[in-house]
RNA sequence: GGUUCCGUAGCUCAGUUGGAUAGAGCAACAGCCUUCUAAGCUGUGGGCCGCGCGUUCGAAUCGCGCCGGAAUCACCA
């Protein structure tokens, strides 16, 4: 039970008490004291007003003295105006303490089968920020999920087929000259996004040509060499063609490659991979069968179409008047298939906000298709990541490299290190992987930390800052916690598996426990809002309030033996606190740095 | 133009089931290392919470209308 829910309890029980009535424990509001304020818990006491019958300062005093007659665990209280502020006792936030030491501490409530798909890469050029986003949320919400109890099932879906993937395919073709990502010595996800960038190059050049001899704007598009080029190209691919296949897989195999060497770097990982080239055909299948069963319509040009204007949206294309399929009919199939395959309970999407409307088209969709688990969809929308001159283009050449930013980094981390010397009398390998640590640290904190539902700006110029709300900065936090629980050691002084409910202790040292005592609380909103950065914010705050404690007082030091004990195991136990957050948002933490 | 989302300090972000005097970090300035890691701690300045009207005892938070920005409205993915 919450500390919350035995309050609400309590204070129901309390109004009927004294007033003879009953209230709906939807009215009481109950909230953390400010900080200005003396107090541990505030009550609201204006919404019962009408059921006292007396001024709120009456109310909130009779309530506050009948709590405090009747329960041990609260001490003292204050009114102020409406407001009942609730003071528990030290021994009672002690316990709170020793309870992080139990084993019923871990104890899960849902059991959900959840699939979350992240990442979804197309193969034609490589992971830059926006992606990264992705992949960062995607796997701070499985660890999410599966710390509140649910089992997951990680899937990246990748884009492999497609016109875009065709433009890369013929620009190496024609201008390659049987370069490989060995012989060019570079990632293959790099070199065949070269290839997508000199496509384009040429394509509008072309255009350029036509355009020059009197062409519409429109008409140059479709009529380039190249573009037919490439439409030649995807009808071959879809026809089978053998050629076209194999340099298909070969080039896809280079993506995969360099992928693989940027998911390794980040922590990233997946259960399955799926890829749309497995799944438009079931997609199609569906789409037939949802003609038969009139739920969909066949236009006069031989395309079939979801009529969605009694949902106030427009008329979706499902299959083209050539039978071939488009972006959706994949998800439709894909959709269809991960349901029968995990019996998945809940479906999450982690896709960037610029899908909205395609996903309120899928669900819609599904639902004329006659499943019921439409419902079960969610679309975890995430916001772009912008640059001080807008969103990142990659045939402008303005995106923010993966590979490139984290090695980055890994350089500054390097040369912060350096400078103040902590990581002297370490090997080589030792500093090499608190550095990357460190580094990883800067980066996944930094996005992490913004609510995933907003936009966020990134600017190359500043970069990522390694002092103050970062990860080095929580990561610091755990490394000097660890250092005096080292030294602790050394003098063998032993952190205790509990602590004296008596012993004495000081304000700071309170709101630590209390910010402990709140962890699970944040884990259940976190796996609920499906936001990873309320553990941030959570974690940061933990960090900052140790970080003045560890100012104010000393530890080792202290001379009386139950205050020492107490904040060796306050320490001990907010390092794990640290730990345990910064993994939920897939950031290890150092022994030292 | 329709739909959806966003607008909080110079900058980046918290805070929203309506509650007390709106918080952090960065940047600026001023302090704190003979004492457990100064990637730290303390302090100063900085705000018509986009604008207006409404609901309410009470609005950054809810409603309506403006203004500004983004995404989307493809037989692209």
């Amino acid at each position: 039970m919450t500390i919350e829910s035995f309050l609400t309890d309590k204070f129901c029980k309390a109004i009927e008490k004294l007033y003879l009535q009953t209230i709906d424990i939807n009215q009481i509001q109950i909230q953390k004291t400010k900080k200005d304020f003396t107090g541990d818990y505030t009550i609201n006491v204006f919404p019962f007003l009408k059921i006292s019958k007396k001024t709120p300062e009456q109310t909130a005093s009779e309530i506050g003295n009948f709590l405090k007659n009747n329960l041990e665990e609260i001490n003292s209280f204050e009114v102020i105006k409406g407001f009942l502020n609730l003071s528990f006792s030290d021994s009672f936030w002690i316990n709170e303490l020793n309870k992080t030491s139990e084993k019923t501490e871990n104890t899960l409530t849902d059991s959900k089968n959840i699939l979350i798909e992240y990442s979804s890469p197309n193969t034609n050029k490589p992971l830059h920020l926006g992606h990264i986003r992705n992949n960062l949320i995607g796997h701070s919400l499985s660890e999410i999920l599966k710390a509140t109890g649910n089992h997951v099932t990680k899937v990246n879906l990748i884009n492999d087929r497609g016109i875009h993937i065709c433009k890369s395919m013929l620009a190496w073709q024609k201008w390659g000259n049987g370069i490989t990502p060995g012989k060019a010595n570079i990632k293959g996800d790099k070199l065949v996004g070269d290839f997508y960038v000199l496509f384009d190059k040429e394509y509008k050049k072309q255009i350029a040509e036509l355009l020059a001899k009197g062409k519409t704007q429109e008409q140059a598009e479709n009529e380039t060499v190249l573009i037919l080029e490439v439409r030649e190209m995807l009808r071959k691919w879809e026809a089978g063609d053998a050629e076209v296949r194999k340099l298909w897989i070969t080039m896809n195999n280079w993506v995969y490659n360099g992928f693989e060497k940027t998911y390794k770097i980040l922590g990233i990982t997946f259960d399955k991979t799926h890829y749309e080239s497995q799944t438009y055909e079931l997609g199609k299948k569906e789409v037939y069968k949802g003609l038969e069963k009139n739920v969909l319509i066949k236009k006069d040009d031989n395309s079939i179409c979801a009529d969605l204007t009694d949902d106030g949206l427009d008329e979706k294309v499902l299959l083209r008047s050539d039978g071939t399929s488009v972006y959706i009919t994949q998800d439709i199939g894909t959709a269809i298939m991960r349901k029968n395959e995990f019996y998945a309970d809940k479906m999450i999407y982690v896709v960037g906000n610029e899908q909205n409307y395609h996903f309120q088209v899928l669900k819609l969709v599904l639902k004329k298709l006659g499943y019921d688990w439409h419902k079960n969809i969610s679309h975890l929308s995430y916001g772009m990541v912008e640059l001080p001159q807008g969103k990142m283009k990659s045939r402008e050449g303005t995106v923010v490299d993966a590979d490139d930013l984290i090695d980055e980094m890994f350089a500054t981390a390097k040369s912060i290190s350096d400078e103040l010397g902590k990581l002297d009398g370490l090997s080589e390998v030792e500093k090499t992987e608190i550095v990357k640590m460190v580094g990883l640290g800067a980066l996944k904190y930094f996005i992490l930390k913004v609510d995933p539902k907003k936009n966020m700006l990134y600017n190359p110029v500043e970069s990522i800052d390694f002092n103050g709300n970062t990860g080095p900065f929580i990561q610091y936090t755990h490394a000097r916690i660890k250092s005096v629980l080292r030294k602790a050691n050394e003098i063998s002084l032993n952190v205790p598996e509990k602590v004296l409910e008596n012993t004495e202790i000081n304000e700071t040292e309170k709101s630590i426990i209390k910010l402990i005592a709140d962890f699970k609380n944040i884990i259940s909103e976190a796996a609920t809002e499906l936001n990873p950065a309320l553990i941030a914010n959570y974690v940061y705050t933990l960090a900052k309030e140790y970080n003045q404690f560890y100012h104010d007082f000393s530890i080792l030091k202290e001379e009386n033996t139950d205050k020492r004990n107490f904040r060796l195991f306050l320490s001990s136990v907010t390092a794990k606190r640290i730990k345990d957050s910064m993994r939920l948002l897939g950031i290890d933490v150092p022994e030292r740095m």
